[in-house]
RNA sequence: UGGGGCGUCGCCAAGUGGUAAGGCAGUGGAUUUUGAUUCCACCAUGCGGAGGUUCGAAUCCUCCCGCCCCAGCCA
């Protein structure tokens, strides 16, 4: 039922490399910069990179990338860390950070500097951005593009000093002000940032550039095959030109892939951000939220993304995932797991005029219809109970065949009712239903043979515990947001809370199980919002319905 | 209009010259004490377009069209 360890173009790669005997083991990495929460697009890079280090024998190395102090914060490496592990991988000792590489990287870089390839410009930001060029127009070469070895090693290692403030002067590789590819118009490789680093403190005043730290950090560590997206394409020719000018222990190579995209949703970091910046969600693990640990509060089991990004594959051609997909994979992990229980999301007032008052019993429940070793359950059946206001309707259209007027239904494990009477408030509001039931029928079934065509859930008025269940819809109403704007795209009804729900004691206490399906609803977890007197669920994901489809579409 | 990529079913995605996998969604049906699950069937004479090469082309060639990325001292 699960898919096949997928294949796809890397995984190729790896395999004919391993044939061709380039390398006797396969190390990748995952490579965050600690400056956010890990989303889904995350899980598609670490499910690619783990899963080939595992499938091939080899290694992944987990390495922060953190080369900008001003945007970096120990809560990020934090999170991190533990939403990689949620999703069941595990570097071992593989821990890296390329703060851990500072000193080797300033050793090269002054290398590059005696070589001649590399030089401090003095320029302002500015006019380092003038002189870029264009698109269409070649730069232009800085005035300080030749100085000496000896004035740009003395500048340099007084910009390590400090001796500069922030943006004064900038290490730039010598490469090409020509290029048609502008990040060979010698990009910078080290600037300077009078900041705190969360691990190196203020021991650096410069740090390096993302192009500059990256490939030397995958050479450092033996990393074979530098995974990342499509965005870095043009950025293998610098990559590639520093591996091949510095005197790094191994050459590893760069291969990309188009990153995740999913409809009614934005992965983008900034987004995420002014999500919970600007108090849209409830934090960086809203159940709303595309976050990693959005999901696991959601009550997503770590298997079902794993299965998601297996499913989805690996390519070049940039791509939106119908959501549907993963809500898919959820629901086929759930089904598997989750021991079924009774809730009633918005009760409805059932009393059964033939039923013995003060009467009650405990009937058997399975837990799993699937599975027998899941066991069973007793829940009580009383005089009063409750159920779901959907499942009623005084005058019911033709497809509707659960409780009506005059209508036998039947109560799953319990018995057969009939609906004799409909009680209302002044505001006309139906507050009550007067049926009766069949004794005959305990159990579920007519010993008369006759059959009923809807099977609901109920609860016993006086043993349910009250609860509050929270309904989680898209965050956004528009299949593909406007990142720019989005705000404009945020669904008001994303969030819906119930707050007179009824749920079957037991799911209550305080340690229920992981995941529960309730019954005909969908999954739920408990949240961590719950107290003793008011348990909380999330729902994580409704059960596939095809009636409010047929609804939809009458 | 410089450079780098990408275009195969509504959505993902295999396919690498031998006659279009699979999954999701959808549709029809069977089973069902969850209108769930499960099961079965259907769902691209067609691979962005036009030419060409070939016995044979999604795969090779030419031209064209469309989409994405790059002008941070972000990653």
């Amino acid at each position: 039922m699960m898919a096949e360890a997928g294949r796809d173009f890397i995984r190729d790669i790896v395999q004919a490399d391993l044939d061709a005997k380039k390398h006797s083991v396969i190390v990748t990495r995952f490579p965050p910069e600690p400056n956010g929460y890990l989303h889904i697009g995350h899980a598609k890079s670490i499910g690619l990179n783990f899963g080939i280090a595992q499938e091939f024998g080899g290694r992944c190395n987990l390495r922060f990338d953190d080369t900008n102090p001003t945007k970096e914060e120990q809560e990020f490496i934090d999170s991190i860390q533990a939403d990689v592990k949620w999703l069941g991988y595990d570097w071992g000792k593989n821990l890296f950070f390329a703060s851990d590489y500072f000193e080797k990287l300033y050793e090269w870089a002054e290398g590059l500097i005696r070589a001649g390839l590399a030089y401090v410009d003095d320029q302002s930001q500015e006019e380092i951005r003038q002189a870029r060029g264009s698109l269409t127009e070649p730069g232009k070469n800085s005035p300080f593009r030749d100085r000496s070895v000896e004035e740009n090693l003395d500048l340099f290692r007084r910009m390590k000093a400090g001796e500069f403030p922030n943006g004064a002067r900038v290490l730039r590789a010598k490469i090409d002000m020509a290029s048609g590819n502008i990040n060979l118009r010698d990009p910078v490789l080290y600037r300077i940032l009078h900041a705190h680093h969360p691990r190196t403190g203020d021991k650096w005043s410069i740090y390096p550039s993302y192009d500059y730290a990256h490939g030397q950090s995958d050479a450092i560590e033996g990393v074979t095959h530098s995974i990342c997206t499509l965005e870095f394409e043009d950025h293998r020719p610098l990559y590639d030109w520093l591996l091949d000018k510095l005197p790094v222990p191994s050459k590893p190579h760069q291969y990309e892939f188009a990153r995740l995209n999913l409809t009614y949703t934005l992965l983008s970091k900034r987004v995420l951000t002014e999500l919970v910046r600007g108090g849209h969600v409830a934090g960086w693990d809203d159940p709303r939220m595309p976050t990693i640990a959005g999901l696991r509060r959601r009550g997503v089991p770590p298997a079902a993304v794993r299965e998601f990004i297996k499913r989805i594959g690996v390519a070049k051609a940039n791509s939106v995932v119908d959501v549907g997909m993963l809500e898919f994979c959820i629901r086929e992990v759930l089904n598997q797991a989750a021991q079924r229980r009774m809730a009633v999301l918005r009760p409805l007032k059932v009393v059964i005029e033939n039923y013995p008052e003060g009467q009650v019993e405990e009937i058997e429940a399975v837990n799993h219809p699937e599975d027998p070793a899941a066991g069973t359950r007793r829940v009580t059946f009383g005089r009063e109970l409750y159920i779901e206001r959907d499942d009623f309707m005084e005058n019911p259209s033709k497809k509707f065949f659960r409780l009506s007027p005059g209508n036998e239904v039947r109560l799953r494990y319990a018995y057969f009712i009939t609906c004799r009477e409909v009680v209302k408030n002044a505001e006309g509001e139906i507050v009550e239903l007067r049926c009766t039931y069949d004794p005959a029928t305990r159990g579920g079934n007519a010993p008369d043979g006759r059959k009923v065509k809807a099977t609901m859930h109920w609860l016993s008025a006086a043993h349910a515990k009250r609860a509050e269940i929270r309904l989680y819809n898209p965050l956004f109403t528009n299949a593909n947001p406007d990142a720019a704007n989005f705000t404009a795209d945020l669904n008001p009804r994303s969030l819906e809370i119930l707050t007179d729900a009824r749920v079957e004691p037991d799911v209550a206490a305080p340690n229920p199980a992981e995941a529960m399906q309730f019954e005909r609803q969908g999954y739920f977890v408990r949240d961590k919002d719950s107290t003793a007197e008011r348990p909380v669920f999330n729902r994580t994901i409704g059960l596939r319905d095809t009636f409010a489809k047929e609804v939809g579409k009458a």
